[in-house]
DNA sequence: CAAGATTGACGGCTCAATCTTC
DNA sequence: GAAGATTGAGCCGTCAATCTTG
């Protein structure tokens, strides 16, 4: 073999190193799907499920923090969403500068259809190569991570 | 608390998403921190560090293959590393339609010097949240998905 | 004609500056 | 004056088309 290449020895070098591979890999297969299948972005639908998630609406600061997009990236993408009818913008009732995003119906009805090709694209690419034993092993120590790092972003089993 | 945002309770769902956050997270700051300290992007780094984990040269192919980027995205990218003198092109000896990639002593230079900044941050931002045994234990599982999804990448323990 | 790499056109994101409301 | 959101300029990535070599 000639191609041989040496891999980090350090395991939080190791972990970094798979974390990327994974993620690209993973989030290049659910663009592809939702595009084809929906034709819609990721990000789009990421947006979908946190408004759902969040009760059917967000200020645009709060999709920004759950969306890691800066508030101007939000802007532009909400912008594209609202053109396409799946949200649109409400002023805010108890703070006029502010802005809120609602899921409209169809924008309901887009995420309710993308939801199955999101879970088939995660388990095709990710869950089929872990027992559910690691499944669950991985999301706990994933979740370990995102909450010592983001403290609030959700609790962990409400 | 008014804020209560649900989670997925099915275990795959949760490693995408808490994945999703991690690795934004930890790219985010290793983003800042090289860029303060070097001056130079992210991407910049991982190429200079492909380059050497390849043993010093690699073509522009295999290059986008390991930073997960397309043919032309990776033309540009070595445009503008070349033009900081980090790296350099060469005609492939055995194939005139290739260009080889190739590590200058500058690029070496900066590569080594950036590289505690990264494992900072990594520390700092990842490995920081967990025990040896756990980094070691979620090293294996993602690398589990890893080699499933990219065979070929490399071998697990040379 | 297939493979390797580059170029042009364009989409999407970020930073800094701006406008409005608290 | 500070916070929320938007706008303009610019960077970086992709897709499709092109050029060169095998």
């Amino acid at each position: 073999m000639s191609a041989m290449r040496r891999l980090p020895d350090e395991p939080r070098l190791r972990v970094w190193r798979a974390l990327l591979l994974v993620h690209a890999g993973v989030a290049n297969a659910l663009e592809d799907s939702l595009q084809e299948g929906r034709g819609i972005p990721l990000a789009w639908y990421q947006v979908l499920v946190e408004l759902r998630l969040a009760g059917g609406a967000l200020r645009m600061h709060q999709l920004a923090d759950v969306a890691t997009l800066s508030r101007s990236g939000t802007t532009r993408l909400v912008d594209r969403i609202e053109a396409e009818g799946l949200v649109a913008r409400r002023v805010c009732p108890s703070d006029r500068r502010g802005l809120e995003v609602v899921l409209t119906a169809k924008g309901q009805e887009v995420q309710k259809g993308a939801g199955p090709l999101v879970l088939r694209g995660i388990q095709e690419h990710l869950g089929r190569h872990l027992t559910d034993q690691q499944a669950v092993a991985l999301a706990a120590l994933l979740e370990t991570v995102m909450e010592a790092e983001q403290p609030g972003s959700a609790a962990p089993h409400p």
